[in-house]
DNA sequence: AAATATTTGTCCGTATGTATT
DNA sequence: TAATACATACGGACAAATATT
């Protein structure tokens, strides 16, 4: 019996699937029992019980639920993706050492010039020439992240080849005479997606997106890489140990 | 020029409100300079050129724009507050040290039971009667966030009037025999809001939600405090030095 | 085994909101 | 401003699968 507001440009059965989904992540509707019917879903929503069909028909297309006639709706999966984050963060490594299979992607690389952000933090002039590094990392065979990483050439040409032929960055910084390198900050929004990074990630319009940026540093404090990151804010969540 | 999907559930025009803010907030569209106009943006989204118009429309209503007729779209604020998370974060702090003015303002207080969770963070027994004090912070007279803090009745029987009293935890501890803490960790998700944190936050149906849980412990490693922080996604960026 | 209730799935129609032309 | 197409939301009726008595 909670208000949606009709004039907010979501569609009520939108806000009602992403409440289900809060219910489910929260543990209000635990996953071995079936969900409540769609009447009551309904009455306690203060809708038709079409709208509810709908926002369950979304949440079945994501993966969360299943619905199965004369029995019930039932939920699939509900945990999230824990990404530790901390000085020594490494995505492709928190992917492989967790209960999932993890994977990276190469998605393209190229040149381009420092805009004034990431020259400031790779201590480079604005207009310099940065070597850019897409990858996509995939868990269970879904779309977890898209990151965009962004190095100096003068210091780090070639690195693209060594990224895609090792699938890590970590390695390939290695390669390159960068035994070890930390985090130096990181910052984190999040906002609506993209539309290139909704596609990438496999998510519907409006969908939401956790981004990080940040800069990692070698051994001697001098920047190496800066790095931005797109979540699945459905799919993970973030853990910070101090 | 790029695709904006009908079949989502979230109407083109705030699809496109979203996108636009994102502009702004990336610095594309500088401050400065006034937004191009109704039909380059028109073109550049691949809509027409009434729904850019409800898009602005809804940005001028949120007070992210200013429409000047005969003259243009100016950017009205855009700089997200910065919020430090790390070991040693306390919110109020980190807004008193801040360019703005903040505030704490104080909700409420009751005697819970620990479900699973916090009885886990906070190790007492599931059920065990906890402390619970709702906070809202503002700056430059927005709320900014909105928090849940949990506390064992057994040890901070009263906290809530110090809370009431002093208007900070840091200050309200210390009266309690807790010289310092700091964070043991903290977990990020984002997601969309419950209608009820909207409301505190000024927010409307469909907004984000950046969500930090986190526990701090006394200086012998003892949990403390379990607190459930939900920040409005769009006036903020969380940021962990390492 | 049979009848009944419950639950999801499908079909009809109507009204309103959204987006384009 | 008006005409048009599509998406959203509601209401009702019934079918199909399952559970219960």
């Amino acid at each position: 019996m909670q208000e949606m507001d009709r004039r907010s440009g979501v569609a009520m059965w939108r806000q009602i699937a992403d409440e289900i989904r809060r219910l489910v992540a929260n543990g209000t509707f635990p996953a071995a029992n079936a969900l409540p019917g769609e009447i009551a879903l309904a009455s306690r929503f203060g809708v038709n019980r079409h709208t509810v069909r709908s926002a369950i028909a979304a949440l079945v297309q994501e993966g969360l639920l299943r619905a199965e006639r004369g029995r019930g709706t039932f939920v699939e999966k509900s945990d999230r993706l824990r990404f530790p984050i901390g000085r020594r963060t490494r995505f492709s490594e928190a992917l492989a050492g967790g209960p999932v299979s993890g994977q990276t992607r190469y998605l393209a690389a190229g040149i381009e010039a420092a805009d004034e952000r990431k020259a400031q933090a790779l201590d480079v002039d604005p207009g310099a020439p940065l070597v850019r590094i897409d990858l996509l990392y995939m868990a269970d065979g879904l779309p977890v992240s898209v990151a965009g990483n962004w190095f100096a050439q003068e210091r780090f040409d070639g690195i693209a080849g060594k990224v895609r032929a090792s699938g890590s960055v970590t390695v390939a910084l290695r390669e390159m005479g960068v035994p070890d390198y930390h985090r130096a900050w990181t910052v984190l929004t999040a906002g609506h997606g993209e539309n290139v990074d909704l596609d990438l990630l496999q998510l519907a319009a409006g969908a939401i997106v956790l981004t990080a940026e940040a800069v990692n540093v070698d051994e001697a404090g001098r920047p190496i890489q800066f790095v931005r990151t797109r979540f699945a804010a459905d799919r993970v969540e973030l853990r910070l140990e101090s």
